[in-house]
DNA sequence: CATCTGCTGGTTTTT
DNA sequence: CCAGCAGATG
């Protein structure tokens, strides 16, 4: 056990007081780099060590379960504390461990504890067929527009039973019922989507007093991290836990807001003070990560923002050096350069691989880079993209173990039915799920009990059966052997390996390495999990643990490489050299995200959760042209650098010399006539137009500037078009 | 019933 | 450009 002083001396003083002032609600400002997840274990060593506080009654909620992880390490390292009774992790892991452990006890809950978290993968999968079924089209109703409309709602705490839409069109009716649809398949199936996680938690506290009062007494301190990416159901949950006793503590920066697309709202930080009469305010404007110079740039940068908390952040770190920006023909040469760059910085020992890290606003900006680094032999990595557990070969494994957990999952016996190939084709499928849905019984059991009197062929038969007493051994093993063990038997049962063997060479091999991947993972999960609970991890353990892992989480093997990332995912990170890509008008502000104030000065904050991620120096860059898709587009370097004085800057223009070396193709592009500063778009998303052809209908999304922006609009009578600016009429 | 092939459409950000 | 999928073929 530390001292007061120990756990308070490292501490500046604004520092001190938000982890000293433990009883009633406090809310701490913590601008980017001035030590905010410092201040967060701290306050949970404070409160274990000193004011005796049990650590079963602590609540700590943060973004990611990498920083959870980190929390827990750094309180076991640095302050010797137990984190075994403590609850640490994301308002998603948390939630379906309340659900896990309420939901046998009380009928009215519509699923039980064994459920299936389904991803977004299987989100849309099951969407198509929802929308299938219901004999309408997937172009009106696209899947995955349908779900984000669906996803928004449940954040709002909104389901199918009271969704009133304030307009009374066509479209909205339909939606309701393919929301109405959608949630029955997946209680069906004994699933939930992440979305339920939050909604059904928030709705069991309501419908079941005592469960919220359980929990109330449990979580007598709660601390909840990155506050401004609260959603209203996150939003909702903390308040009804907080209610009895106040003891909340809430840190979160309204300058770092970058998911208000997900529902998230910047007013849950802003008006803390209102919600909690008592409010402890603290303000932390000290960074200690970045040099004056980047700091000062994202300050000018973020002071644009209306809608803020006004603040300045200051450093005693010295100047640094300037930003230094390049402006690059295309985003290729954008990838060569950088990767000279690196290689430079390496070479020359003034940094390691792990010490820089690349940002950019879209996923698919990170093909260049990896190209190059391939060529160049640049060691990199990247943090998120693809996850890891939504390959191909990991889910199919996984809805084996799925189905062993949850035997009404049908989605996921649908899945594995006929893999690797048994035989058992579309038709016999179907025939199954007749059978099923005549008997009101889930697919598993319909493979027990289909018999000779049953309409299937005697090989189709025979077929079925051999695969259900597959399922079932699994099954049995499944309940005494630790994961890691069935796995094993699983993948050795089903000959997988071999199977990706014996596919085409490059991607087969890569297949057939991440199954060996996966079979160490739960190896090292089942390690993990004897150490600290002393027995062997069973195949629910490994379930509840995994389906909430993400990518980000996994990237701690602590490897000397290159991070390559979205801006989003540099949420929390700090890197020595910063590379931003791709600073231009259409990436940041993004195309989609640039008709309205709001989202303007979200993708502000973006950029400058970008920046301020800085220890030492930072570099970005622009292309005059970019690939997209198999044509070319030219940007304006982003609005963003205007908005920064040029005394920060040290500016490269590499067009010149590169003109030289690649002449012809890549210069194709037409310059955009439009010029930012004057583009604007006349319509907004949801405004209600007119067409002379097709009648009245709404905007659902805009792609591009003025005239000749596309609109996609959904017509009242039924159909989605997608209408170029200049035909179309405001009502 | 499985496999092959040619087409389409998707790129904003993620727990 | 590529993955996923519908429809044709063996």
């Amino acid at each position: 056990m530390l001292t007061t002083l120990q756990i308070l001396s490292p501490l500046n003083d604004k520092q001190k007081e938000a982890v000293h002032y433990t009883e009633g609600p406090v809310l701490v400002l913590a601008g980017a780099g001035s030590g905010k997840t410092r201040c967060i274990v701290h306050r949970i060593a404070y409160l274990i060590s000193c004011k005796k506080v049990n650590p079963q009654n602590i609540l700590a909620v943060t973004f990611t379960n990498k920083a959870a992880n980190e929390m827990k390490e750094r309180l076991k390292n640095s302050f010797n504390i137990s984190t075994y009774s403590l609850w640490i992790g994301t308002f998603h892991s948390m939630c379906a461990r309340i659900l896990r452990a309420e939901s046998d006890s009380y009928s009215k809950i519509p699923f039980s504890s064994n459920f299936t978290i389904f991803d977004a993968n299987d989100q849309n999968r099951i969407m198509k067929n929802v929308i299938k079924k219901m004999n309408i089209s997937d172009t009106n109703f696209p899947p995955k527009k349908v779900l984000n409309i669906i996803s928004l709602q449940k954040n709002n705490l909104v389901n199918y039973k009271n969704f009133s839409p304030n307009d009374s069109s066509y479209y909205s009716k339909i939606i309701g019922q393919i929301f109405e649809n959608y949630q029955k398949y997946l209680l069906e199936n004994n699933g939930l989507d992440f979305d339920d996680l939050l909604a059904y938690t928030v709705w069991v506290f309501e419908k079941f007093p005592e469960i919220l009062k359980k929990y109330q007494e449990k979580f007598k301190y709660l601390l909840i991290d990155e506050y401004q990416d609260t959603n209203f159901a996150q939003y909702q949950m903390t308040y009804l836990l907080a209610k009895s006793h106040k003891n909340i503590c809430v840190v979160g920066d309204d300058d770092q807001s970058i998911y208000g697309w997900r529902g998230a709202d910047i007013r849950n930080i802003l008006s803390f003070e209102n919600d909690y009469k008592t409010t402890k305010i603290v303000r932390m404007t000290q960074n200690y990560r970045s040099p004056e110079l980047v700091l000062s740039a994202a300050n000018e940068l973020i002071a644009n923002n209306e809608s803020r908390h006004k603040k300045e952040l200051w450093t005693a770190k010295g100047k640094g050096k300037k930003i230094q920006l390049y402006e690059v023909p295309n985003g290729k040469y954008e990838a060569i350069f950088i990767s000279k760059k690196i290689r430079e910085l390496i070479n020359s020992g003034k940094a390691d691989y792990k010490e820089i890290t690349i940002f950019y606003r879209t996923n698919a900006q990170s093909r260049e880079f990896e190209t190059q680094f391939l060529k160049d032999r640049i060691n990199y990595q990247i943090v998120g993209g693809v996850n890891f557990y939504q390959r191909k070969e990991i889910k199919d494994i996984l809805a084996y173990l799925r189905i062993l957990a949850n035997p009404s999952d049908n989605e996921s016996l649908l899945r594995i039915i006929n893999f690797p190939k048994r035989g058992i084709g579309k038709v016999a499928q179907s025939k199954l799920l007749d059978f099923a849905s005549h008997k009101k019984i889930h697919l598993y059991s319909a493979l027990q009990k289909i018999d000779k009197t049953s309409k299937f062929s005697n090989s189709a038969l025979k077929k079925m059966k051999s695969f259900y007493s597959i399922l079932k051994k699994f099954s049995v093993k499944s309940k005494s052997e630790p994961i890691n063990k069935l796995v094993k038997e699983i993948v050795a049962e089903l000959n997988l390996l071999d199977f990706y063997k014996n596919e085409e060479l490059i991607k087969g091999e890569t297949r057939a390495d991440n199954i060996k991947e996966f079979i160490a993972s739960t190896e090292d999960f089942a390690e993990n999990f004897f150490e600290e609970f002393s027995t062997e991890p069973k195949l629910s353990e490994y379930l509840q643990n995994i389906s909430l892992i993400t990518d980000i989480d996994r990237t701690d093997k602590g490897d000397n490489v290159v991070s390559l990332m979205t801006m989003h995912n540099a949420k929390g990170l700090e890197f020595p050299y910063v590379f931003i890509v791709g600073a231009e008008d259409g990436l940041i502000p993004h195309t989609n995200s640039m008709d309205s104030v709001s989202e303007i000065e979200e993708e502000r904050r973006l950029l400058y959760v970008a920046m301020t991620r800085t220890i030492k120096e930072l570099t970005m860059s622009y292309a005059n042209s970019r690939r997209f898709f198999n044509s070319y587009i030219s940007n304006f370097p982003s609005r963003f650098l205007d908005e920064i004085n040029d005394k920060h800057f040290e500016k490269f223009i590499l067009t010149s010399e590169f003109n030289k070396q690649y002449s012809g193709d890549l210069y194709k592009s037409q310059k955009r006539k439009t010029d930012w500063k004057t583009a604007h778009n006349k319509f907004k998303v949801g405004q209600r137009i007119s067409h002379s052809k097709f009648g009245q209908g709404m905007i659902l999304s805009i792609r591009g500037n003025g005239d000749d922006a596309k609109l996609t609009i959904s017509f009242n009578n039924g159909e989605l078009k997608k209408i170029i600016s200049s035909f179309v009429k405001s009502l």
